[in-house]
DNA sequence: GTCGTCGCGATGATATACGATATGAAATAT
DNA sequence: ATATTTCATATCGTATATCATCGCGACGAC
């Protein structure tokens, strides 16, 4: 295991937080891959701490779904199946388009320019044939659409749901000739929405339409054979 | 503390969720209302089981946002500021519409009929002056029609944002006068929207719009001073 | 050769013990 | 009289130890 303390430290943080943190960002980073198997033992002698604040840890990591207990078996990093992942992509579009809409009118003209700029440079990373970048960016670009959401609560939902999403990021746009490209003309259209003042309900709707297509281009390429449409609504 | 054994046992349970669940029981049934706190050692005792298994449930507990924990102080249930009621009302409504939309398709005509019946109760309920019936029926009646919701994940999330609020379940309808009855008539406009196979746009937008209206009656009533309509959306 | 059983090692689950920290009340100084 | 310090107590945080359970492989019976 290579890097160890760029966790580095609030110095003050309890032994059980820094272990949740330590795991949670090791699955983001894929260090930990869905099925890995979480050995308390193990990472409390890693994380040189005892292992009740690891189980702690891990409990929370479960709470929030990013991890699977088990009885007396153990723990591993959630295996994501297709039906989760659809289920899951399909509740992160009603959350985010909601919030989306509702930070629309705190949106300032800065942030716009800040949301096309992204949307620029993801552009770029198309050519540059770079498609970690390019999700990366994605991200960057709806978080500035939602970031302001005047409802803390639906915030929250929207962030522990990309959570939970994280570790399959990479997958989606890379597999789906086209779609990117569609993405951002998608995602220039919601800016002009925003910034044109158009009934919220429009700018959800359009928010949700563009990731229910997401949704869709990747079933149908990755699942033919089924009836499309699955992410109605 | 009267009853004991209520929750009874699931007898292979782990001690650990069987001090999740009992608390969790608690905040529902008021028994443990905002602000109460959580002492470890007691909670223990009261459960004959030492205070690890009840540290992770309160985690558990903490991940949910039933609880708050501080360090080195303790746990108490989480207090609920207007600000908060609101937010989460607001995602519940959300998450509630999108889950009875994506219910619609599958309620069959026994559904239509189990949730006129539980609306005929309500009313009931309301020449009764019972407002804790009429506060279960109520939550029932949307239960019925967002049950058979096609995304686990999508119900998980409404039932998870429902938990968050038990513990001031009570105190909406009764006090708005007049609302609780409109409330009835907006139920059987959605199940006649349901019968009727009408868009799911609509039916979800029938259902915010319900919440929503619930929600705006409590501001308006509540705080009479701030502008409406804060619910929008 | 296959199936079942037994036992051992790995791992989780829980208990107990001790140290750390916060909170509030009493004591003291100004 | 008030502010500040001290100290006692309640409570949490973590480590260590023990018990329970699971999975797997060896062995033996059929």
């Amino acid at each position: 295991m290579a890097y160890e303390e760029l966790t580095s430290a609030p110095p003050d943080m309890s032994k059980s937080q820094r272990a949740y943190h330590w795991i949670k960002e090791r699955i983001a980073g894929q260090d930990f891959t869905p099925g890995y198997r979480l050995v308390l033992r193990s990472i409390a002698k890693e994380l040189d701490m005892s292992v009740v604040p690891v189980r702690e840890a891990i409990r929370q990591l479960e709470a929030e779904g990013l991890v699977t207990f088990e009885r007396n078996v153990g723990a591993q990093v959630s295996m994501v199946d297709d039906t989760r992942y659809r289920a899951s992509m399909q509740a992160l579009s009603i959350l985010e388009s909601a919030a989306t809409a509702l930070a629309a009118r705190r949106l300032t003209a800065a942030d716009l320019r800040h949301a096309r700029e992204v949307n620029a440079r993801m552009i770029e990373s198309l050519s540059d044939f770079d498609p970690s970048a390019f999700t990366r960016l994605n991200q960057e670009f709806h978080a500035a659409l939602y970031q302001k959401c005047t409802n803390a609560r639906v915030l929250e939902l929207v962030e522990s749901e990309w959570a939970r999403l994280a570790h399959l990021r990479e997958s989606t746009f890379s597999f789906v000739p086209g779609r990117a490209r569609q993405s951002v003309q998608e995602h220039e259209h919601i800016v002009r929405l925003i910034e044109s003042g158009a009934p919220l309900g429009e700018i959800e709707e359009a928010a949700r339409r563009h990731r229910s297509a997401t949704l869709d281009a990747y079933l149908i390429h990755e699942h033919p054979d089924e009836t499309p449409g699955l992410s109605a609504l």
